[in-house]
DNA sequence: TTTACTTTCAAACGCGTGTTTGATATGTTG
DNA sequence: CAACATATCAAACACGCGTTTGAAAGTAAA
């Protein structure tokens, strides 16, 4: 019994990660995840209380945060770990093969605020800006101040959210598009090259200014 | 007659591109639009046929090609042409104040796609996106593909919207946050200041890497 | 088997939505 | 004035939503 119930609940909590990272929590409905998890329509309430309580059992940080251990830990200068983390990050944001779409949840929540946010901001987001400011502080040394630092994290975040939030408007540029791992790959690069190349610059400046 | 006609037809225009701008398309509602216009239910439907003609209506991209057509004119050179215009670009994004919420609208739309889009795509973010790959042209040179280049014109782009998009994220973050002129140019100058520094940077690099 | 508990299910509830309706008021025209 | 077109309005409609209900089915312990 306790293997049906189990059964029944993942199958709820892997459909409503496919619905809500497809449609957003507004757009995703109850029957279309009950559906899709082949359970009747009053399961989520039984299981989960409400469609809210579906939408925090959904939210899952592990992968995020591994990134970072993972990153924190690999053997390479700031600006190699700096790339690397890049790649990950748009391969969760990105790769739709890949089960990562919490990622692709937290990316709508930022847009569509529900009541989810505040924890998706203090567990998820708050670490993730501080992991990269540190790693950026590691690049840049101290000829920043920390405000300017902080904008340089906003546009490495800015720049990969771009591709994940305008999807729809670049898949209508862009008819053919779509995010194979070469696709991703050549994003990442880009973002990287431009960001670093950015910084150093910045840094530079600063530094010369100084003296 | 037709002058009160047209007052409530401008009233509901101006009340919807207020509502959409806050709410989105979706979390509108037709009912608030009339509540803050001042004009009943119905109103929408007779004057506009749906709730989507209205959103057609309350789209217009005039401002934001007045940027465009007063930014190719002036008198300096590219670097202080992309300055101004991200300037501007920023103020109708993120200034509350000023009458320009169809940009905002537009903004929410990249995310949340309305039937609405097609047009938005075609009539304002192309042409936009073109202006600015053309001003970027001006920055670089020849000294970088054009597949190089529109990947610079989105790394612009994402830093621009951001700022927007992430809204309800920086305000849990920061709960200070308000983008008066200040805090807007701020950000704008860092956008610039960052951007074109990369920008340089690559396009010297292609530069040496070719003769 | 009986009892108690958990899980599933079809059906319905209450509510909010965009939209429609038919009457009423208002201005225009012959 | 009378006839007509236009605009507003309260009310209702049809639909989809999240949620609840009460019965039926399934499971475990006594």
């Amino acid at each position: 019994m306790s293997e049906h119930h189990e059964q029944t609940r993942a199958r709820l909590v892997e459909a409503a990660r496919e619905v809500f990272s497809q449609y957003g929590f507004q757009g995703a409905t109850v029957r279309e995840i009950c559906r899709r998890a082949d359970a009747n329509v009053a399961a989520v309430n039984y299981h989960f209380g409400s469609k809210d309580g579906l939408l925090a059992e959904a939210l899952n940080f592990a992968q995020l945060k591994k990134l970072q251990t993972e990153n924190a830990v690999a053997d390479a200068c700031p600006e190699k770990r700096l790339r690397l983390f890049i790649h990950d990050f748009m391969l969760m944001l990105l790769d739709e093969k890949d089960g990562s779409r919490q990622c692709q949840i937290m990316a709508r929540e930022l847009v569509d605020p529900t009541p989810a946010l505040d924890q998706i901001v203090i567990e998820a987001i708050i670490p993730l800006r501080e992991f990269l400011a540190g790693l950026v502080r590691e690049i840049v040394g101290d000829n920043m101040s920390e405000a300017e630092l902080i904008r340089c994290v906003q546009s490495l975040f800015g720049q990969c959210l771009f591709y994940r939030h305008s999807y729809p408007v670049l898949q209508r540029i862009y008819p053919e598009l779509h995010y194979d791992h070469q696709e991703i790959e050549a994003v990442a690069s880009h973002i990287a090259d431009f960001s670093l190349a950015a910084m150093n610059q910045l840094a530079l400046r600063t530094k010369n200014a100084q003296p």
